[in-house]
DNA sequence: CTTACCGCCTGTCGGC
DNA sequence: TGCCGACAGGCGGTAA
């Protein structure tokens, strides 16, 4: 489900319900892993009672710090946290419950997701978040074009490899490369200081208006609150095979690389 | 070191 | 109607 503008979307709603006033009561644990084994009852028992402070997100990761813990949650592709119509459903793996009488249920069916417990002074140093790039925001164009040089790889693969800039993934990484003119099949390694700069803030405003829409509903996505997401009714390019390019009226193709559907504009992105 | 590919899961959709 | 393959917003492990 999530890309940045999503986990992003997720983490206002929460906060906005949890504010930093909740009390954690209990967890529990439908089953005993998703992607990877799930705490368990034991683990987690240090940080009942104590109180939930601010959430953040860092990539695609929301942390929710309770006392000087931090539960990480990833949602994969199809992870979701909702706090109302509680009654259970298929693929409910994870209840957390507080003594305000909030509850927050992790819902995920295809279980790509990750829920993790750390003391917070370890998270940024755990096995997930070590070899982490910069938050797009915080990325210029130059540090963008320094770190593509000598690389084989396309610039799209480089633009959703983590380790380069994180938050990016299948639907804005097509976007953005759609925005700022490039093809994504170009060599990662043929990409211009201008274009790169370009690219960079072409990135970022795609996640910001994406982030205002309140994310990408495709399929089931939705935020915290239930609402649905609307950028994409603002998708230029992504799942518009064969429609018309929104800015010259070409077809818009689509091929995998790399295993991922890619979508472009042959007449605007020629670079 | 980098790169390409596979596997992890369930659900849905389109073609036959 | 049913069956079958392709595909879905991600990422880690592994082989070359």
């Amino acid at each position: 489900m999530p890309e940045l503008p999503e986990v992003e979307t997720v983490k206002r709603g929460l906060q906005k319900i949890l504010r930093d006033k909740s009390v954690l009561q209990k967890v529990h644990f439908y089953r005993k892993n998703l992607r990877f084994p799930l705490p368990q009852p034991q683990d987690i028992k240090p940080a009942l009672g104590l109180k939930v402070g601010l959430l953040e997100r860092r990539a695609k990761y929301l942390l929710l710090p309770v006392g000087e813990y931090t539960f990480v949650s990833h949602l994969g592709m199809t992870g979701t946290w909702r706090w109302q119509d509680l009654e259970p459903r298929k693929h409910d793996h994870i209840r957390m419950i507080f003594k305000n009488g909030l509850e927050l249920i992790y819902n995920d069916p295809r279980r790509f997701g990750f829920f993790e417990f750390h003391k917070t002074v370890q998270v940024l140093r755990s096995k997930h978040f070590a070899e982490l790039g910069p938050e797009p925001f915080e990325l210029t164009g130059e540090e963008l074009f320094l770190a593509t040089r000598k690389r084989a790889v396309t610039i799209k693969n480089f633009i959703m490899n983590q380790k380069h800039v994180v938050g990016v993934g299948n639907i804005y990484a097509s976007e953005a490369l759609f925005s700022a003119g490039v093809r994504p099949t170009l060599k990662a390694s043929r990409m211009s200081l201008k274009k790169a700069t370009a690219l960079v803030e072409a990135i970022k405003d795609v996640l910001n208006q994406a982030i205002t829409a309140g994310g990408t509903t495709i399929s089931d996505f939705k935020s915290a609150e239930g609402e649905l997401g609307y950028f994409q009714n603002q998708l230029q390019v992504y799942g518009r095979k064969g429609e018309p390019c929104t800015v010259c009226g070409k077809r818009i193709k689509m091929k995998v690389l790399n295993g991922r559907s890619t979508y472009w504009c042959g007449s605007c992105q020629k670079y």
